[in-house]
RNA sequence: GUGGCCGUAGCUCAGUUUGGCUGAGAGCGCUGGGUUGUGGCCCCAGAGGUCGUGGGUUCGAGCCCCACCGGUCACACCA
């Protein structure tokens, strides 16, 4: 027996509990995602949280998402494990090891880890939802995947979303294209931060998206992104745009959208919403990337997806007011003034039935099982006293919202409930 | 990792200004009652707090100082 805590657990940092509703908004958002993937002829898949280090590894080795906020630990026989940072990796990783009939089209929901201090819109256990395309390079896909995650967030009733798009070019242009940036910055070293110094060592290409007002100036007489792309990732550039306006969705150029991950080509997008007031305003990203399966060991495959952070949306939907997330409410909440067989009984006859019901144990006056009838949400009271029993009937009360007038209450003989209420109008099937 | 701000009831907070005679308050929520079988509005009553933790200053600390812990916001970075 060990010694009780002197003081209570709580949750580790940037690690959060989701209680009722929120829990069950995520489920609805979860769903709303998957039914648009779903009609877009993607499948869903799971892959494991915990993968060998070497599969994140391949990400960026200039990344702080690799370098330091990786939750890594080696395993008993010495096996060094990770945390997922992200989830295009491991989705990856399985189409290699696999080898599934290719396209294979996928959406993927899951949890992922970064150790970062966490803030409004971050936390250190985030959840996401995205999908993945592997083996095809059509840019028509491009302009799918883009689409869909447009949808996505359109389905939620958001309305303030900006779509940032950007190509980087074939591997070649971006590798001479960070090469420029780096002459560039590197001639202003003695202008820029220590941190930004070190930034420009690893990194270059980050230093075009600095939040720092000091950078603009700078920032815009950097070389050109448009210049160093190769005449064949310009076509497939000019193709996704046609694209996107041939869908109609709209979209915002942006030659400074670098994302954080190494292994991006030619597309990469990202969506910002507007309407969150806060640092945290991207709602997820994604883009075009073909070297990740082999770095994981399988053959040259292009792969494109997106992610979109859960939270994010979310705080989206929040500042937008809309979905809310409210689940449906309960068909019948019991009142039982007999001493508790009745709602037993009850609860479970109508359950069985298909309806949902609830009751409040432990009893209570009359008085607090109705207030607990009222807050439960449901359509309707089902008061069972004496006089029910008696005449093997229940009073049925029609509660807010459901034409709750003092004279519509009405007394229906037990065996007649479920068929009464069915018939109901704000009745739901379960 | 760096910096700012903040920790008083389940929740949101007042009280800190000029430390004191208050045994620490409000609203919401919760429980019971006003309505001996009827919720939502109103009224009454009640339960609920080691004032984040530890140390220090002082005759005296919720209030001042220090450390730690936690939260939050921003930066770096990123979803």
């Amino acid at each position: 027996m060990t010694d009780a805590p002197t003081e209570p657990f709580r949750a580790l940092t940037g690690m959060r509990d989701v209680l009722p509703p929120e829990a069950g908004r995520r489920r609805a958002l979860l769903a709303r995602f998957a039914a648009a993937a779903e009609r877009a002829g993607y499948a869903e898949v799971s892959v494991p949280v915990l993968e060998e280090l070497g599969v994140f590894e391949r990400l960026g080795e200039a990344t702080d998402v690799v370098t330091k906020e990786m939750y890594h630990f080696a395993d008993q026989d010495g096996t060094e494990l990770a945390l997922r940072p992200e989830l295009t990796a491991g989705v990856v990783r399985a189409f290699v090891q696999h080898a599934p009939t290719q396209p294979w089209k996928v959406w993927v929901a899951g949890t992922a880890f970064r150790r970062e201090r966490p803030q409004r819109g971050r936390y250190r256990m985030f959840d996401q939802v995205g999908v993945e395309v592997l083996g095809v390079d059509d840019p028509d896909l491009d302009v799918e995947v883009v689409a869909l995650a447009w949808q996505a967030l359109a389905d939620l009733g958001l309305r303030d979303v900006t779509l940032l798009v950007n190509s980087l070019g074939d591997h070649e242009d971006r590798a001479r294209y960070t090469e420029a940036v780096r002459a560039y910055f590197a001639s202003l070293r003695s202008a820029l931060s220590e941190a930004e110094q070190d930034t420009l060592d690893r990194n270059p290409l980050r230093l075009l998206d600095s939040k720092r007002p000091e950078l603009g100036p700078m920032v815009a007489a950097a070389p050109s992104l448009a210049e160093y792309r190769s005449d064949e990732a310009a076509a497939h550039y000019e193709r996704v745009l046609a694209g996107l306006r041939a869908v109609g969705v709209p979209y915002t150029e942006a030659p400074l959208l670098v994302r954080g991950l190494d292994y991006y080509r030619r597309t990469t997008f990202e969506l910002t919403s507007g309407a969150i007031d806060a640092a945290q305003n991207a709602l997820g990203g994604g883009g075009r990337y073909d070297r990740l399966a082999e770095d994981l060991g399988g053959r040259p495959t292009d792969g494109i997806g997106f992610a979109l952070g859960v939270d994010r949306v979310l705080l989206a939907c929040d500042a937008e007011g809309v979905f809310d997330g409210a689940g449906p409410a309960l068909d019948a909440f019991v009142v039982d003034l007999t001493g508790g067989e009745a709602a037993r009984d009850l609860t479970h006859e109508l359950r069985a039935a298909g309806l949902s019901a609830d009751r409040r144990f432990g009893g209570g006056s009359m008085r607090s099982q109705m207030k607990h009838a009222d807050r439960s949400g449901a359509s309707v009271a089902l008061i069972v006293g004496e006089d029910e029993l008696q005449a093997g009937e229940v009073t049925l009360r029609p509660l807010r919202g459901h034409g709750a007038d003092d004279g519509e209450q009405r007394r229906v003989r037990r065996e007649d409930l479920v068929a009464a209420l069915r018939a109901l109008p704000a009745h739901h099937d379960h």
